[in-house]
DNA sequence: GCATTCACG
DNA sequence: GACGTACGTGAATGCA
């Protein structure tokens, strides 16, 4: 079977215009601007690269504008009228441009009397119309009306190589809010200002998009004028219905333009060499040509990496995504040490060339916030990598400290590179690098990270262990190589030494292969997130969060430590008076935190009655057991669970804390991880900050110890029971929906629904079993909380079903999907992967499947408490409040620290995102309720 | 290094 | 007749 067919159709001439304004002014040889013509000679280069993947191109044409006029002109002579010209330094590009085209042996198509886009829709409804998949190269956004799938199976979708995102109907939905159908009864009313397209006056993006989804269409949004209420939109609309009828028209492309060449003229070939190199070389492209030639000296590498002679589509397999193309072995000997000025500019000239480079740092210790910058390491290619010492010492007092570049001259070089938005910076885990440099003084932006693309590709995968998204696991499971050891270069416990202290030979292979594994793993897993559909989560949910959450990291949140050691002294105190009431009553001294030795004196020697568990043979002493205990009058139980209480507050959190605060900014910074939990939330680790206690009036008093810098305050947001809330809209359940539309207590509605009257009693079994829906509900997890038989819990979970039918058809959809795909997804397209949810094990499966059910839930919270975040601080700039700092993020809620004088302003704004944030791409049925709190702490904003 | 316990959403 | 139970985390502790 024969691949499908799929042609890319290039929007040339507005790429350049995008080109030009996004590169450096570039000259070749003799003197002639070409910066605008690199970018799009690159642009060519990549998607020849693309040959090898399923999704690539078989045929591809370059589309182009003629200069003049367009059959848009004859009905308004005013179209793209005020357009100024173009740049001078632009102008003599434009015919390079089909030089350029020419020197890769590709068709290029212009049209007199009409318009590149018109020739793009033309082809690619032609093309879709046979059942061939088409990409228009563009981001045009008039062009995102053809986005979609096409009834011979074929589907059009967008790519934009500068930002390296594909566009479908998703993307365009994000976009305008509305299919791709609609956009351009979108544009319509809006008009467009560039091409000078009137649209409606004071009708802007926002005000269109809602026009449209309440009428359907333009002609329905023009007739529904005369009943709206009287206001400026009204008159508007009525006045200038032409207008927009006008631009109905101007903006409706032309999809029936006779085809100057057919489309078989398109198919792809071998791109063959010489032309291509005699272009690169008159122009003083010789990163390009470089590469070109080593791809004629060295066949394997061309057909990895460059269009060259070998190159040819019906290399391309059948059917599946193509595996990447074989990468040399990764070869330690290949590397460099960068030591002198001269080689570092070299190395950056050819990371800028190369457009993507992927680094990282080494520091003396494993803590961004505090640790030394030891070196960096860069990656261009496979086995093209160096390293950069700049922190290193002698292994003793008397050794030689190595030749470096000064530190302050490296980064002040390497700063241009990046920063630069023409270069792509990969990293693993690249957040503890933006962090690192930021306190250098380096903004690293933008960036791409191999950890998280690897996370939302695979969560939860993995055969029986769960997989992880390290480095070193990457490199085997995706490489089949296995990275150098850090305890092999540093050693480990008391012998362990700092990365300043390695030699150079082995700081450079170990540090340079880091940063060459990660420009090859970016090489293999930045495609998937196209070809397996999870690009919309990693570049409008993780992507962006990246840089927030390393925002966040440095931030950090002020602690009181002279409460905390009050505490922590308090603490002790009564643990030593309990320690010795619960020696007196055991009639003999132990170990009260080994709940083995605690379980022979409580069942053996106390003769109290109780089981055991399973494996270990030991018995169990949990909150629970020991709870029961207590109600039964066995004192020892209560004091036992006391002292357990005050024991973790006070190793866990007083005493800890204290520890946690950073010498360097005072105050402490945790760490997020963004792979920590499979569902998509974050975790905080060093310390966690995600498990400060609340519950409990004791416990809460570690809260009061998280307080506001003098003159500020903590503000804490929290999403009002979101999670149920998402479970009324998923599962569609008119009930619970309306009960949260009322605003009505949602247990207290629940237990009316089940029970028929509200009583401190049934509210609160009615929580328990919402939360136990949530969780994946079981007769036997649900008996043991609510006190009653599994029966009894079962003729419950029935009731539940019966008064909320969307429920069961909710876990029945999700458990078949998971079954069947193998993943759930979240409303935002984030998959988790069940790798035993068929396994043969009952209890095994039966937990995948409580985990399946709860999955969706709980990782769209997290897309959208995180969508909030990333828009968080561009909002309240936009309000002049680019001062308040968000510090902290704990599943449904956020804390920032803010002047005093900002509360109000800043409440509107954090509540507005916050309740906003699933939108455009997602309408939510239900309201997000955000409770706001502030004081002088934590404790006190709640 | 593993099991147990308990802090949070 | 089992499974021995709610979902998702991280840290401290005791013990082999």
């Amino acid at each position: 079977m024969d691949k499908r067919p799929h042609l890319y159709l290039v929007d040339g001439s507005a790429y350049i215009f995008r080109a030009y304004h996004r590169l450096p002014p570039l000259t070749n040889p003799v003197g002639t601007p070409v910066g605008a013509v690199f970018g799009y000679t690159t642009m060519l280069w990549k998607l020849a690269e693309d040959l090898h993947k399923a999704d690539g191109p078989t045929h591809l044409a370059v589309i182009l504008d003629k200069a003049g006029r367009s059959f848009r002109n004859d009905i308004y002579p005013e179209y793209k009228a005020n357009r100024p010209p173009a740049p001078e330094d632009l102008v003599p590009q434009f015919p390079l441009i089909r030089d350029a085209t020419r020197a890769f042996s590709l068709p290029c198509i212009e049209e007199a009397g009409l318009e590149a886009d018109d020739l793009i829709a033309s082809y690619a409804r032609a093309a879709a119309a046979q059942g061939w998949d088409v990409t228009i190269v563009s981001s045009d956004k008039d062009l995102m009306q053809l986005v979609g799938p096409h009834d011979s199976g074929a589907r059009i979708d967008m790519l934009d190589t500068m930002k390296n995102v594909r566009i479908f109907i998703a993307e365009v939905e994000e976009k305008f809010g509305v299919t791709p159908d609609k956009v351009g009864d979108v544009l319509a009313l809006m008009g467009d200002a560039v091409d000078n397209v009137p649209g409606i006056r004071g009708i802007g993006p926002k005000t269109a998009t809602k026009l449209i989804v309440e009428h359907g269409d333009l002609e329905s949004a023009l007739a529904a004028a005369p009943a709206m209420k009287a206001s400026k939109l009204r008159e508007n609309l009525i006045e200038q219905a032409d207008m927009a009828r006008l631009s109905r028209v101007l903006v409706a492309l032309k999809e029936d333009a006779p085809l100057p060449l057919p489309l078989d003229a398109f198919k792809l070939g071998e791109i063959p060499p010489e032309p291509l190199a005699a272009f690169l070389a008159e122009h003083g492209f010789t990163s390009l040509l470089k590469r070109l030639d080593a791809g004629r000296g060295s066949p394997e590498r061309t057909t990895q990496l460059h269009p060259a002679k070998t190159v040819t589509v019906s290399a391309a397999p059948t059917s599946g995504r193509t595996p990447p193309a074989p990468m040399p072995p990764i070869d330690h000997a290949a590397y460099a040490c960068v030591q002198t000025v001269e080689a570092l500019e070299a190395w950056i000239a050819r990371a800028q060339s190369a457009r993507v480079v992927a680094f990282d740092t080494e520091t003396a210790a494993l803590d961004a916030i505090g640790a030394d910058l030891v070196g960096i390491s860069l990656a261009v290619g496979p086995n093209e990598a160096c390293y950069i010492p700049l922190g290193h010492r002698g292994g003793d007092m008397f050794a030689q400290v190595p030749q470096q570049i000064d530190k302050a001259t490296a980064l002040a070089l390497l700063k241009p590179l990046l920063e630069s938005d023409a270069v792509l910076k990969v990293g693993q885990n690249i957040k503890y690098d933006i962090n690192v440099l930021a306190r250098h003084g380096v903004n690293v932006a933008p960036v791409d990270d191999t950890m998280v693309i690897s996370f939302d590709l695979d969560a939860g995968g993995g055969d029986d262990a769960i997989w992880g998204h390290g480095m070193d696991e990457l490199a085997q499971r995706h490489l089949g190589h296995s990275c150098i050891a850090f305890k092999d270069v540093c050693g480990t416990g008391k012998k362990q030494i700092s990365f300043a202290e390695v030699p150079l030979d082995r700081a450079t292979a170990y540090a340079a292969e880091d940063a060459d594994v990660t420009w090859r793993l970016h090489r293999v897993l930045k495609p998937r997130l196209s070809d397996e559909g999870a690009t919309t989560i990693y570049e409008r949910v993780d992507r962006p969060l990246v840089p927030v959450v390393a925002a966040m990291e440095r931030a950090g949140i002020l602690v009181d430590r002279e409460r905390l050691a009050g505490l922590s002294q308090q603490f002790a105190e009564a643990i030593a008076a309990l320690e010795a009431e619960i020696h007196a009553l055991a009639g003999a001294p132990f170990t009260i935190g080994s709940p083995k030795q605690l379980g022979e004196i409580l069942f053996d020697q106390m003769g109290l009655k109780g089981g055991k568990k399973g494996k270990s043979g030991q018995y169990s002493t949990d909150q629970s057991v020991l709870e029961k205990l207590s109600g039964e009058g066995v004192a020892i139980a209560g004091k036992v669970l006391e002292w357990r209480q005050l024991a973790k507050l006070r190793s866990t959190y007083t005493e800890a804390l204290q520890a946690a605060i950073s010498p360097v900014t005072g105050r402490v910074h945790t760490s997020y991880s963004l792979v920590g939990a499979q569902t998509g939330r974050l975790s905080s680790t060093e310390p966690n900050l995600q498990n400060i206690p609340i519950r409990t009036e004791i416990g809460r008093q570690i809260r009061d110890c998280f307080v506001a810098a003098p003159g500020n305050v903590i503000l804490a947001a929290d999403y009002s029971q979101i999670e149920l809330r998402l479970a009324a809209h998923m599962a569609d359940v008119p009930a619970l929906k309306d009960a949260f539309a009322a605003g009505a207590d949602i247990h207290a509605a629940t237990a009316q629904e089940l029970f028929g009257e509200v009583t401190r009693e049934t509210r609160g079994r009615a929580k328990t079993i919402n939360f136990a829906i949530l969780y994946g509900i079981s007769r036997w997890g649900l008996a043991p909380r609510l006190g009653v038989t599994p029966e009894e819990a079962q003729a419950m979970i029935d009731t539940y079903f019966a008064r909320f039918p969307g429920i069961q058809r909710y876990i029945h959809d999700t458990l078949s999907t998971v079954r069947e795909r193998g993943y759930s997804q979240t409303l935002f397209g984030r998959k988790c992967w069940f790798p035993r949810i068929n396994a043969k094990n009952q209890a095994e499966r039966q937990g995948s499947e409580r985990a399946a059910i709860n999955a969706p839930i709980q990782g769209t919270c997290a897309d959208i408490i995180k969508r909030a975040m990333a828009r968080m601080m561009p909002a309240l700039e936009a309000a002049g409040l680019g001062h308040v700092r968000m510090l902290l993020q704990v599943h449904d809620e956020l804390v920032f620290e803010l002047p005093e004088t900002d509360i109000e302003a800043a409440s509107a704004v954090i509540r507005r995102v916050m309740e906003e944030a699933a939108g455009p791409a997602v309408a939510i049925s239900v309201p997000l309720g955000v409770e706001i709190g502030h004081g002088i702490s934590w404790g006190a904003a709640h």
